[in-house]
DNA sequence: AATGAATGAGCTTTCATTCAT
DNA sequence: CATGAATGAAAGCTCATTCAT
């Protein structure tokens, strides 16, 4: 098998995602990455072509996790439960907003296949958010969610409350349990 | 050809604010903040030693212009209605979660002097916390908050909930009541 | 007018030429460059932003001289003497056929400015075949050229033989007389 | 999955021939050799240690090949009839010119053995030249070549003159007697 | 003050070369 | 023999920073 392989894709992608999350797109560095993973930076560079390949593929591979998920998720009872499942979704897969919001960074010198693989991730994440807004249509058509607040406030709160910093060391279950009660009843006790 | 375009420090925050904004720490490049200024990127030399001279005076005086608003803002008539005009500046402001996000990038290679405005930041910060937490603490008192909700969710949703994008268009005064009213009744139907 | 000016363009562009018939477009390198010049690498590239923009401009201007020259030719009495005078021309300036020989290796990674560039040279080279071309018909039509003879070797002959290096040193008039001499009666006695 | 493509002598010197001819040494990569070749980039240094051994073997055999072809070719009745021989033998090796100008691209950095490969390529150039030399002296006292014209100015046209590129595709044969026709006699009409 | 010019540091990328199987 | 894997050296390029005017 030649050469004792050093590399290991898995772990390539986790400390992608690790240094992505800590730096940005633009702090995005091979030199960082290669430290981290213990290899020569030309090492990279036999699996990914530039950063832009990797990034993407990267993005695409957990893109397609979480859609994985959330396609498992269907048949709910409820678009209201559907939701809460989705938010606890989210919350473990927080990335997953980070990543779209570092998208626009990527369209810069896209090469062709660069550009491809974006496609791909862009219908994901449109159809990610489809998802999620007909559930929120869906459950205002239910009576589970108030009529008077827009769609895209509420799929905002599901993508932005995931990303709260869970600085007491909650643990996660209750953490989730606790961010949905706000997201359903509020911070106003009940009565 | 001296002297073509004074540089106007109004002008060089708002640029830096921008392009902070835009591309991050790891992305704020001299380079293209002269460009956006149509000025030489030598002639910003003149006014800050370095980057991060830079961004760390954009950061406290965005800090300090942020504090003399909270301040201005005490004595209202309760904590809940205090915690509703922070909520409004926060959605004003909202640049300045950003940048407290920003701030860890900061510390790598940080000069003396960049240290000392670093450490203002940072009481700055911890103030600016202090007092969000202060007062939903004294509204779970008063009994407008629920105290089931750890407090640090709470302050969590005050900052993460202003950075929703709001792609409808909706009237920033509009935006904010609806949020308001998301965060304190919930998204579930009175009935 | 700033820190002393180091950077010639004359001089840029002499050492461009000279290192491009010395190694080749693909031996050709910004290192190298920068050495024989005594200047920073990253120096000539606030002048060009890569090695194909350098290259094309200087094929350009190359050109652009050596069709202003041909242009100052024209109205030669006869197609023959105008033959004759182009001869003479593209011994002082050999190096444009080698820069022709060189110009299919700029079409890979061309950049649109590049590509821009390339079209300019390319028309050029199209008039300056089509001249050359064109002369040899009129000077076959004037009988002062063998109709045996495919225009397209005779042009050939045009091309390479001001390449033979002269390896005797025989002065630069001399050798043009020489060798024109050769192409005009051939090797073989008078009688 | 080990062996499978066999490396065949034979396709791996056309293949070094046809890369050379096309990028120059300086654009002579294993790289795209390897891929020319289907085989692993490693492969090639089972058989040769380095870039420059091979193509300084690669070298060695074509200049072998070529010195026997023109041994074969001794005793014409006349050495203007060996010119001619030795003029078709240079069309069809056009590539030994090509070769012999990228010779001193091969000094830098010569290891022992290359030097060594170096030494015997220089001294069957210089066998070459020499018997090229000879054989226009002789032709000169034989009279049939004119003595005005200098010899290295005839061997220039005869290494030269068989790089022109064929780009009527008129028959080689053809072409041969065309190119020799007007070396022989020239452009100019006969009278 | 403002600028044009130059530069070094550091990242990106390519490629020859090595090595264990 | 042939290969896949890893790597260092060197080229490509960008940018913060310095400096003389």
């Amino acid at each position: 098998m030649a050469r004792q392989r050093k590399m290991d894709m898995e772990e390539l992608m986790e400390a992608t995602e690790n240094l992505l999350l800590e730096k940005g797109y633009e702090g995005f560095h091979f030199k960082a990455l290669s430290e981290n993973l213990n290899v020569a930076r030309s090492t990279i560079y036999e699996y990914y072509k530039n950063k832009d390949e990797l990034i993407t593929d990267y993005m695409n591979i957990l893109m397609e996790q979480v859609m994985r998920r959330i396609r498992s998720l269907a048949d709910q009872p409820s678009s209201f439960l559907m939701l809460k499942e989705l938010l606890i979704l989210f919350m473990e897969y927080s990335q997953v907003y980070e990543m779209i919001k570092m998208r626009p960074s990527l369209d810069q010198n896209a090469s062709p296949h660069v550009k491809e693989q974006l496609s791909k991730l862009d219908a994901q994440s449109r159809e990610l958010f489809q998802i999620l807004l007909v559930e929120i249509e869906k459950a205002k058509n239910e009576g589970s969610i108030r009529k008077d607040l827009p769609t895209s406030l509420i799929a905002g709160v599901f993508f932005n409350t995931v990303l709260i910093q869970n600085t007491d060391q909650i643990p996660p279950r209750e953490w989730a349990d606790l961010l949905f009660s706000l997201i359903e009843d509020g911070i106003k006790p009940k009565n």
